[in-house]
DNA sequence: CATAAATTCTAATGGGGATTAAAATAATGC
DNA sequence: GCATTATTTTAATCCCCATTAGAATTTATG
């Protein structure tokens, strides 16, 4: 599901493009990257871009896109595999975390959502919407089964939720630095920090 | 301290437009926010406010500079009013979050440092370097005390700050809101989500 | 090889936004 | 009220960048 063996050069090249457009958001945001700015760091003119994606802002889109599928697939496959809800809750860190700090990142971070065009924005806010609820969802779980302590559920999904997202802001492809955060950040945003 | 009795007119005026100018850039990035933009939120022209910073650049580095400023205030105020290492993580938590959904916000989140220009860059790496350091020492103080488990303190800096700078892209205003933040966050950083 | 399709480049165009200088208005001290 | 200072506006200027059309080049296909 994750690399097709199959995959066209066409498509090849754009989830390239993708990559390099989300490590530039990352960076300088949204506005802040030109075109140029991307296409530079594939060796290429922006004006090649253009045969890939339609304008600048379906580039940010494809990348949120893409961001919300990864973001997704780790909140799913948490779900499948915990037990109990504070088990789910902690594989989700971890899951969506290797994701973000692994091969397939970088992963754009949705920072920038005014910037989407009306039609894309609320496609964008819904997915994000779906995401938090699933989360929140994994935590009512929890509660209910008594592995969790009880909580603010939204307050809780936006505080582990931030935290992630927060991770490209400071992390910059080091790959030991990886191994820290996936071993250190499940344990930091599920058993807190108190001693015992 | 805070709020200087004395304040010339062109101060307060001032304070207004770093004011507008981190919710604007909060909301927008740097280079999505136009100087217009934060013009008009104060019923200005954009011209205006170069009577008050010397550019656009000078704007951020001004809003950046605040934002370190009003943290390093929660750092110190917890680690003088905490009685060990984990009470002065909670406050710390209590504090920061409470200045950035109080009136005093809000305060710019630190997120496009790449577009300052050299001197300014530094000069906020090094704030935010210090920041980071005194609360790993508050983390250090925490496990050498036996009231934090013993964890990455690096990392779990970064999650627990990372979970604060991400706030202003969820939270708008709401003073209801702002409550549950405030309640909400000591916990789910300093306690975790296991029950028990 | 030769031809067609796919991919990238070169060279415009146009608009937005930062910045500035000078003029206009508002505030203050005497 | 008058003169000085403080504040804001108007009206340019300039540069960057998104976007496009068409040419050039590379790749695939027989």
């Amino acid at each position: 599901m994750s690399q097709p063996a199959e995959e066209t050069r066409f498509e090849a090249q754009r989830d390239r493009i993708l990559k390099a457009a989300a490590r530039c958001f990352n960076e300088k945001g949204y506005s802040g990257t030109s075109l140029k700015n991307v296409a530079q760091h594939l060796g290429l003119t922006d004006a090649a871009l253009y045969y890939y994606v339609k304008n600048k802002e379906e580039l940010v889109f494809q990348c949120y896109l893409r961001a919300a599928e990864l973001g997704n697939e780790a909140m799913q496959r948490a779900a499948a595999d915990g037990k109990d809800g504070y088990q789910q809750a902690r594989l989700y860190v971890r899951y969506h975390v290797e994701i973000m700090v692994g091969e397939r990142g970088p992963v754009a971070i949705m920072s920038e959502i005014p910037s989407l065009k009306l039609e894309h924005r609320d496609e964008i806010l819904e997915l994000s919407r779906h995401h938090s609820l699933a989360f929140e969802k994994i935590l009512s779980r929890g509660i209910a089964d008594g592995s969790i302590r009880d909580c603010d559920v939204r307050m809780t999904g936006n505080a582990v939720m931030g935290s992630i997202n927060w991770i490209p802001k400071w992390f910059h492809g080091s790959s030991t630095v990886a191994e820290e955060i996936i071993s250190a950040f499940p344990d930091i945003l599920t058993c807190g920090l108190a001693a015992r």
